[in-house]
DNA sequence: AAGTGGTCTAGACCACCGA
DNA sequence: CGGTGGTCTAGACCACTTA
């Protein structure tokens, strides 16, 4: 057996804790016990014990003694951003080109996807986004932004923008959630000519929807990248009891 | 000063990792010339450096050293799941089944995809997965676990599982990160068959990896779903001062 | 073969808690 | 006060990677 042997101990503890030997809210035997019984130092005992700890099944108290509080594991996995800019993960630097810009109201089928009502007009940027170098368009961006933030058009000039940067600073306020939706779809005829590649062809359909205090919707955008210039990539990570700081 | 001296060596480490005096890819010095500088025991160095690789900024490997893994920058925005099966988002129950499962060398196009070197052997499990309700599949999924975790296969034939939970039951080891990385692709014939979908028809291309402590790589899954049975739906939000534990 | 991190021992002193 | 877990030392052998 190659398998460590504080592991084979924990392993043991767990099947104990589950057989209901040491019940929940119950006190395991102190450390020299477990030492005495199993025959091996305090080390092993305490890095047995830590493998239960971290599992959340025992929480241990100088003074007291090691509590049972579970016999199963719970989770919680986090993803984290140190801004939302990050969610669109352009390591590269990437250049921001204007396509046009109109009115729309929402027809019932635009309405759903912009969860307003039908007839609610918007300010539709057309844009695509260029990674540095290349020729060809990295995705095709339809941005929607109210009415009454028009003077977003003014300040769209300059070619490195980041979009809901501008919508924040309109707005008065805040982006304090958005949701991003991904899928696949066929490339559709328009946003196939934009893109350089064929009608149909295999491609990501985002749709981000980028909400202020209150749940108030301040943006969408409908982004439509080719199935080969791009992935999204999140990684979550097992949050510890006790957040961050340590235990 | 009654901060333990293991904490406040931690604190010292992730200070110079920040101040790039240990860049990110770069190996931490070894143990013993970290008990030099600091004039410490091997016990408390390997006590701080289990802290780094808590918080994911190192990662160690034996025979090689610590590697720098990441500086940590503050998150704002975080989405949270309460378990990794939220991951899959999966508000219906599901069924899996079983298509096969088979050995697999890793030949270099698969080393790449499963991060391994050329030649390792996987075992490879060939699932489906349906909603209730539905004729056909949601997902066709292949997953690929080390060799020493193969008796997962005798627990796989419950019609409900979640093979995540098998693997760290066999490994013995919490799934501590995940990564997802998604893509579109032009579903090939292989998996348009399982599906019931024409090949080259649009669809997703989900690539998950899950880590355990050290990033240490337990499972590997390959998931293709058609454009329109499936969306990711991803909630960020804005994290307040002070967060949960606190830093 | 040399050097790395992984495991383990035998011991020590401490801070904390409850009787 | 005695017993608990928390910290720390000094030393040992092992498994693993690289050269």
């Amino acid at each position: 057996m190659t398998t460590p042997r504080y592991q084979q101990l924990a392993d043991t503890l767990v099947r104990e804790i589950r057989s209901g030997r040491f019940p929940v809210g119950s006190l395991l035997p102190p450390e020299p016990r477990l030492c005495q019984r199993f025959g091996v130092s305090r080390h092993t005992v305490r890095e047995a014990v830590r493998r239960l700890a971290d599992l959340g099944l025992v929480s241990r108290h100088q003074g007291v003694g090691t509590r049972v509080r579970a016999t199963q594991s719970s989770a919680h996995y986090v993803a984290s951003l140190s801004s939302l800019q990050d969610l669109m993960q352009y390591t590269q630097r990437t250049r921001l080109e204007r396509l046009g810009e109109r009115w729309v109201e929402a027809d019932p089928a635009l309405a759903s996807v912009l969860r307003c009502n039908p007839g609610q007009l918007w300010l539709e940027l057309d844009t695509c986004r260029y990674q540095a170098g290349r020729r060809e368009p990295l995705v095709h961006m339809r941005v929607y932004v109210h009415p009454e933030h028009e003077r977003i058009r003014e300040e769209l000039d300059a070619g490195n923008v980041w979009i809901y940067g501008l919508v924040e600073k309109h707005s008065g306020e805040r982006i304090v959630e958005a949701q991003q939706i991904v899928g696949a779809l066929a490339i559709p005829a328009a946003s196939a000519r934009v893109l350089g590649v064929k009608a149909r062809a295999p491609g990501l359909l985002v749709r981000r929807y980028y909400l202020g205090r209150n749940a108030r919707l301040l943006s969408v955008s409908l982004n439509v990248y080719p199935a080969d210039r791009f992935e999204f990539s999140t990684r979550w990570r097992l949050e510890l009891d006790g957040g961050p700081a340590g235990r």
